[in-house]
DNA sequence: GATCCTGATTGACTTAAGTCAAGCGAAGCT
DNA sequence: AGCTTCGCTTGACTTAAGTCAATCAGGATC
């Protein structure tokens, strides 16, 4: 890794609240590396090597079984993945892959394990991100298993466009087909999700959404702080 | 606390490779509580004011939306629940009732944050801790996502009679709605399944259940490491 | 421009799962 | 005993979602 990308690292959100020198321990040995769209980055049931951080670019973790494939997440710039298998020396229960071209620092599982093991106060950024994890996947299954296909559209609408200035208009940061696969269900249901959203004033362009009415998008999809909480 | 729960409370695993020191000042504070069958314990929603570990009896984790339920897990004795919310002091994602009669070890969100922060060991405890919980999640939703209703029994009945001695027999440790709920389907799908298994000569006879043909019921279950590994 | 892709949409149909209602049977009560 | 209650099962039906196939639109390529 070149210098100047060691200052990069350091302000990543994943080593805030980190000593310096263990920083530092941990930067040594890794890789700050380029995958361009569509590579798999990670494969299910492989051990765990690397801690992976997203430095640019965004990651979908999914999962396959039989011939079903899922969507289980969708990692962005500062978020890093499969923390808790490179802890605690376990095989992924994920597999990842670039959905654009994406920047991944790579840490060696031996060096975040000294860490983990040394410094408490890296423990303790740990912990905090296993748990934020740990309730976001809650979230996630609750959202399953609580709400309808529609449902789930209706207030992944209403997050993104909340996450993105709440202008009631954005474009889509992915294949429609990947946001199928988030939501857990076929394209074509999506499809016709959305044309069922038109009742509700929401207007899909190609790759462009208008939501007209929040009001009445939001009484359909009824959001919920304990499934749908960014923050907590 | 009476001191003879003392000794029983710091062999519970929880508190494994926590320094005596800390497990004193954590159970200094707590209750040992005694709950009878459907008592409702936590509410989701709420702020996380105690740490609960299942000393005796089984728990339902839950939670509803609109005018749906569902089950999210089931924590036997030795399992601590809501440990995430507790750390970081946020509200419950999940509600919690007894299944039956059940003690449980309350321990004052205080301490358990006072203890996180000055003994590493602890905090490596809750780490482990998390991390597990974090990996049990992913796997359910795995096999929500990627398994139809009679996958998901099959399955649940072979690491369910692998967890308990492989006899190829056993009672059911809740109702059948409970289970159902679990699995996430209506009380008419369960019942509909179980006869369905019939012809992979599974035989239900009221609360016990015997099977006659593992392999054949392991050929439909496909079970994974990767989703139902109870160890990994 | 013509051609290939690939992703998205639409229609017709199948399948899985939920719902409603009725009936059964064991446990518990008076 | 007679009764109720509750959990479970079964049947008939509805609804949500998946599947298969045809079509269409926009980008790339040559």
């Amino acid at each position: 890794m070149r210098s100047q990308d060691f200052e990069e690292m350091r302000r990543i959100r994943f080593f805030r609240n980190v000593e310096a020198g263990q920083v530092e321990a941990m930067l040594r040995g890794a890789f700050l590396q380029r995958f361009p769209a569509h590579v798999e980055l990670i494969h299910t049931g492989e051990p765990a090597d690397f801690l992976h951080v997203v430095v640019e670019g965004t990651v979908e973790m999914f999962s396959s079984h039989r011939d079903r494939e899922t969507t289980l997440g969708v990692a962005s710039p500062g978020d890093s993945f499969i923390l808790a298998a490179v802890l605690f020396d376990r095989p992924y229960l994920q597999s990842a892959r670039a959905l654009v071209g994406s920047r991944i620092l790579m840490v060696p599982a031996d060096s975040v394990r000294q860490a983990f093991a040394t410094d408490p106060g890296f423990a303790r950024v740990v912990a905090e991100n296993l748990a934020l994890a740990y309730r976001g996947v809650i979230k996630e299954l609750k959202n399953q298993k609580l709400r309808s296909g529609l449902e789930r559209l209706a207030n992944w609408l209403l997050t993104h466009d909340a996450e993105n200035g709440s202008h009631g208009r954005f474009e889509f940061p992915f294949d429609k087909k990947v946001l199928a696969a988030r939501l857990g269900m076929a394209p074509e249901v999506l499809s016709r999700s959305f044309a069922a959203l038109g009742a509700y004033h929401v207007v899909v362009q190609g790759p462009t959404v208008v939501i007209h009415d929040a009001a009445a998008l939001r009484k359909l999809a009824q959001p919920c702080a304990t499934i749908d909480g960014t923050s907590l």
